[in-house]
DNA sequence: CTCCCTTTGAAGCAG
DNA sequence: CTGCTTCAAAGGGAG
């Protein structure tokens, strides 16, 4: 995994990173600040900070965060912060002899579990929370119903408990990366070596030189889970939408409670996990299913959008008393891909920090953030997702992708993608500099280096580095022009601009995707193709990607 | 109430 | 094999 440590020579994504961020930042952020300068990114930090003061410096800021965790001073921090999981592992440990609700370390080895702390993660940070970061616990699960205590007493493992605070929203700190326990609970995949500090997997377990094999059996006790419910575990996943307060695949009667507890530890120990544990208390995760009765989350109740028969569910997990809404097969989403995991992590983060509100503007945000992660942190995602994948594919055999199309009403995608056709041509002809709607503040940054090149914008430090030797591949991080369109208001949302980011003026006129990619490092690949790909991407050229991202369809 | 928008990734389908 | 299409989440906005 040299690239994904990009540790050694890797700075080109960080760089790029780093770029993205202010670019990010300004958008998000640009209220006050200049656009590039450094010294905007401070004051951002600190109105960040305003929001998140608490959480590391990692939790910064959505757009911080990642740039954080690139930079190099993050060490330092992250050791810190790993004293602190240290520290407070031990605390609880204290308080918890008898290996109660806290346990950090116990995860390593079922994917579920892993999965819920990062997901959930956000929030939790992967070895242990630091004190700060219990802060956030009860913020971070808004529904799980965990008791405060338990919250504290058990970061990781928030578990569905009784408890009710609903707190709407929330920062999380993200000082840890959410995905941080699962890296290290499949530091197998990531190079140890290398995996930096934050990522500490094993911390606590190296501390306490107790390698901890999660048994089913032992899990239990982490989360506080109702009285009866014992066993019932929350989905992983679920865990990943605390802060929504939906679960991962939504739920529709019953209400998310547990869906897919037993389920899915049965799953995951079984399969994904199972190599890892001893299995000695794993049910079929066939029989899981039924075996509960309990719906997988994904599965949503027909009445969200049902069509009649068309599900072939292959295990369709009718409770037992068919209802109307079961008996009709249930619609089994799909199950979410890497960026889907981190959209929902971070959705309620850059809500926070913005001002905007729509989805879609979010969601513009959240996909240069996206592009702005390190490599590590999204193979975290990958990773995540593939399990998810894996895990959906155990829970519904016969379930294809195909069962839900149509489903959905047809989107105008149609029209999108012309106009996307039609306004690559435009460009690709025309070549039209996007800058012209930017304000002047915050002079989108990463339009003008889109366009430009990223080598000529000064404003981000990365290119400075990068531009003279720097390897095509970094650029393509920095590429990101996404000049979401920067829009005046607050956050600089996406003012839908046709940002025209003709940056590509080099080769390919227009490369939405990735660019295939040809070999891969041997560490890559155990990494899903399209990881692989982007992997790819920030090595080669991507930003071409990029600004076409950027380029918001609506361009026109 | 329903669909659109917007993002990336995965999967399916057609050529 | 390549490229296009659909769906996954989310929630304000629009019809």
């Amino acid at each position: 995994m040299p690239q994904l440590n990009g540790g050694g020579g890797g700075a080109g994504d960080e760089l790029g990173a780093k770029d993205e961020l202010i670019s990010f930042k300004d958008e998000g952020e640009q209220e006050e600040k200049s656009v590039g300068s450094t010294a905007a990114r401070t004051d951002l930090d600190e109105v960040k900070s305003s929001l998140v003061n608490e959480s590391e410096n990692h939790g910064c800021s959505s757009s911080s965060d990642s740039e954080t965790d690139r930079q190099p001073q993050n060490r330092p921090d992250l050791e810190s912060s790993d004293k602190h999981r240290d520290h407070f592992a031990e605390a609880l440990r204290r308080q918890q002899p008898d290996g109660g609700l806290f346990r950090a370390p116990s995860y390593p080895a079922g994917y579920p579990f892993l999965v819920l702390p990062e997901l959930a993660g956000p929030y939790l940070s992967s070895g242990a929370l630091s004190p700060t970061a219990r802060t956030y616990l009860q913020m971070k699960w808004p529904l799980l119903d965990v008791p405060s205590t338990a919250a504290l007493k058990d970061a990781r493992l928030p578990s569905p408990g009784p408890l009710s605070n609903k707190i709407p929203v929330v920062q999380h700190p993200h000082h840890m990366h959410p995905l941080t326990p699962l890296i290290t609970y499949s530091n197998e995949h990531f190079s140890p070596g290398t995996s930096p500090a934050h990522l500490s997997p094993e911390i606590l377990d190296s501390k306490t030189g107790i390698p901890r094999t999660a048994h089913p059996s032992e899990l239990s006790p982490y989360y506080p889970l109702s009285p009866g419910a014992v066993g019932q575990i929350p989905h992983p996943l679920s865990w990943l939408v605390p802060q929504q307060g939906q679960p991962m695949y939504s739920i529709p009667a019953g209400g998310f409670r547990h869906p897919y507890q037993t389920l899915a530890m049965n799953a995951s120990m079984s399969s994904l996990v199972s190599s890892r544990f001893s299995p000695h208390v794993v049910p079929h995760p066939a029989h899981g299913l039924q075996h509960t009765g309990i719906p997988h989350p994904a599965i949503v109740s027909p009445s969200i959008k049902q069509e009649p028969g068309t599900e072939s569910a292959g295990t369709s997990p009718s409770p037992g008393p068919l209802k109307k809404e079961e008996e009709k097969k249930p619609h089994i989403k799909k199950p979410l891909n890497a960026f889907m995991l981190y959209m929902k992590e971070m959705r309620a983060k850059v809500v926070a920090e913005c001002t905007l509100k729509e989805s879609a503007a979010i969601n513009q945000i959240l996909g240069r953030k996206w592009h702005s992660l390190s490599r590590e942190e999204q193979a975290k995602y990958y990773e995540l997702a593939r399990k998810e994948r894996q895990l959906h594919s155990q829970l519904y055999p016969g379930w294809s992708a195909r069962d839900n199309y149509g489903k959905r009403k047809k989107r105008k995608r149609d029209n999108k993608q012309a106009d996307s056709t039609l306004r690559d041509n435009i460009l690709s002809q025309s070549k039209k500099p996007c800058i012209p709607y930017l304000p002047p503040e915050k002079t989108c940054d990463s339009p003008s280096s889109s366009h430009g090149s990223m080598l000529d914008s000064p404003a981000t430090p990365s290119t400075a580095l990068a531009s003279p030797a720097a390897p095509a591949a970094t650029h393509s991080e920095q590429a990101q022009p996404l000049s979401l369109t920067t829009k005046p208001t607050h956050c600089s949302l996406p003012v839908k601009t046709s940002g025209f980011s003709t940056s590509g003026t080099q080769t390919t006129p227009h490369i939405s995707r990735p660019i295939s990619f040809t070999s891969l490092p041997p560490s890559v690949l155990s990494f899903p193709a399209s990881f692989q790909k982007a992997a790819i991407h920030s090595h080669h050229a991507i930003l071409q990607s990029q600004p076409l991202s950027l380029v918001t369809k609506s361009a026109e």
